[in-house]
DNA sequence: TATAGCACCGTCAACGTACACGAAACGGAA
DNA sequence: TTCCGTTTCGTGTACGTTGACGGTGCTATA
């Protein structure tokens, strides 16, 4: 009744050697026979091994790669939730001997060079980012690439740079399915307008020429009658949908492609539009709630933040790990959220049981 | 010279305990007196300590555990999706140990049991299936569970039995956010007609139940003209659309909730109504590209098969490998395709490049 | 006073890998 | 023969955590 060994030990078993033995072979060092190391190589294929990579991490009492992390937080329901599934499948990647170490920012394009340069400075393998400001940050994502540091971009591209990889919702697909779907809520002829941030951004701009283009297609006579700025003010947004609303009332859609929706649901309610203009938004947090309920907000484009979170993460881990190359990109497809399955999103499901989510006490389930 | 412990032996030591008794502080353990609890988490907090996750991986390794997988492969577009995105997941897991045994069966429902029971009699750790007739399976799952052997149902549920966990699309669900499309696709006071599969199928017939409640709630004066059975057969598929249309032309819409929506889509090619009549179709497979692209499909409700398969073995290897506990049920929403998006999914991307799944050759990194 | 029961705590052996050290076996030279 | 060096391989320990098991005191009951 011998015990099964496993991995190293069951191949030195097999082998009728020592499990040093079978390190020589398996790693190419030298001070071992050439047949022997041969012998070793054929068992190990035929059981088709492969190394414990969380005892590796842990014999060496060091990770065997490290990734760091740089994304903002400002934007919280946006970030945190991309936060949380670099999280998720970090806790994962742990088992492998992964270790994260996060350099957030305070907003996207801010201070994000300083902490590029101190997370290359620090020794890691690979760096997922948010890039802000992509023509400052291009020369040293292609600097880290050079040395070998691994770097995937996660929902704000820099496509000039020679990263690895970029996992996002694009912008401007984003906008055109928001047109497709506006374009098949209003009736044929209708007037519509967008409400975006500050079109000096290019992830507005994109989407914007997105709707702009996609919402004629479908719907025959369509135009889009204006597109307004709301800088990201609350009041300034409430303001300018309030008096477009005045001044246009035959607008049968509206379309607002920054997060900050909520004035612009408020501007609808005080003109008595609501649910009688159509309401595409972007992105998903829990105050959006009561304005899919009663109709307010037609549909939201949701970009997936979790699951962007999570893909990076696997892209950086599978290639560190198996050498799996990066994908050039990764396009999520974006979610439609509508009251139906509006309470299935996390965003939704965690703003009334919230998580918690401390790390250290990982609570084991007692036995039964 | 005294040499310098790290973890949960610094954490012993500088509390003048011993190591076991940190690990009971830090897992809320019980057989521990508050109060030196209390100091062990003080010290912990002092010296922020964090687990070392490689080592608790390799210390619960319970060397390799194995998950019996048991999906049809009839429905091959929905099918080869679902097993996919679980051999997408078992390639990480096989780097945790894991192994997965395939015991595929020709259609849903069809020798499920007996495939179930040569799985527990196998000996495996747990179970992966689409459960076609729950009630020949419920006492099977029952009593594989008793044994200790974790069921995970995707796709289709095994609502009574006591499985560990669900992975799915709510068919009521999935039928209620194709009735919101709709009712807002057509004007108020439509009439829509629903083509199902067989309503005698419980999937189907919840579909039809969501569709038919949400579609009168989100289209006023709507109704539901008419539910036809195609019973998957094309011809017959077809010729009932064809009657239909031709019975009652200013139907305004059509939700077909079984993946047989081609024979529809040439019904309405043929009464020249492509296009004008708003079809919502379910799933999505390669053949149905075209007809995106022509306006006959105006959406389609996508069950993220691919994704179904990768949730259910995290839940599966998370559980086994960390004891995560299980979800009673994961929920995942239903995604909406139109012709933006469409190019984004798997089953059209892949239509066109297929890939290379070869699994075996991981090649570990010779030293530099 | 003995004994059982309980609350609390320590010890030890895994888990799979990496690496340092040392032990054989062999050949050649003194 | 003895001595030394090389090649080839075995042994032991460390890495940090977990869980089974055993041990110490203390209190309650006979």
């Amino acid at each position: 009744m011998k015990k099964q060994r496993r991995g190293i030990h069951l191949i030195a078993e097999l082998a009728n050697v020592s499990i040093g033995t079978v390190d020589r072979a398996l790693h190419g060092r030298d001070g071992i026979n050439e047949s022997t190391r041969a012998r070793i190589l054929q068992i190990a294929r035929q059981i088709s091994y492969t190394p414990n990579l969380a005892a590796r991490a842990l014999s060496v009492s060091k990770a065997s790669f490290r990734i760091g992390v740089c994304i903002p937080r400002e934007i919280h329901f946006f970030y945190d939730q991309l936060w949380s599934g670099v999280l998720d499948e970090a806790r994962r990647a742990a088992q492998l001997g992964a270790q994260f170490v996060n350099r957030p920012i305070r907003a996207l394009g801010e201070g994000d060079a300083k902490a590029f340069k101190e997370l290359v400075k620090s020794g890691v393998n690979g760096i997922i980012l948010t890039a802000g400001n992509p023509q400052g940050l291009t020369p040293l994502i292609d600097d880290a690439e050079e040395k070998g540091i691994r770097v995937v971009c996660v929902s704000t591209d820099a496509p000039e740079s020679r990263r690895s990889s970029i996992v996002c919702v694009e912008p401007w697909l984003n906008g055109r399915l928001a047109g497709e779907l506006m374009g098949k809520f209003v009736p044929p002829g209708s007037k519509v307008a967008v409400v975006a941030g500050m079109l000096s951004t290019e992830d507005h701009r994109k989407k914007t020429d997105g709707f702009s283009e996609a919402f004629p297609q479908h719907c025959p006579g369509g135009r889009i009658a204006s597109v307004i700025e709301g800088h990201e003010d609350e009041d300034e947004s409430f303001q300018k949908t309030f008096d477009l609303l005045g001044r246009d009332p035959t607008l049968a859609g509206l379309y607002v492609n920054t997060v900050n929706c909520l004035p612009v649901c408020r501007a609808l309610g005080a003109r008595g539009l609501a649910g009688k203009t159509k309401l595409i938004t972007t992105d998903l947090f829990a105050e959006m709630s009561p304005y899919f309920k009663k109709g307010t907000i037609t549909a939201s484009i949701y970009q997936q933040p979790h699951r962007q979170g999570q893909v990076a993460v696997r892209l950086m881990v599978d290639n560190l790990t198996s050498k799996v190359p990066f994908p050039p990109t990764v396009h999520l497809s974006p979610g439609v959220v509508m009251s139906s399955n509006l309470h299935l999103f996390r965003e939704i499901r965690l703003a009334s049981a919230k998580f918690d989510d401390s790390v250290l006490s990982v609570r084991t389930a007692s036995k039964a």
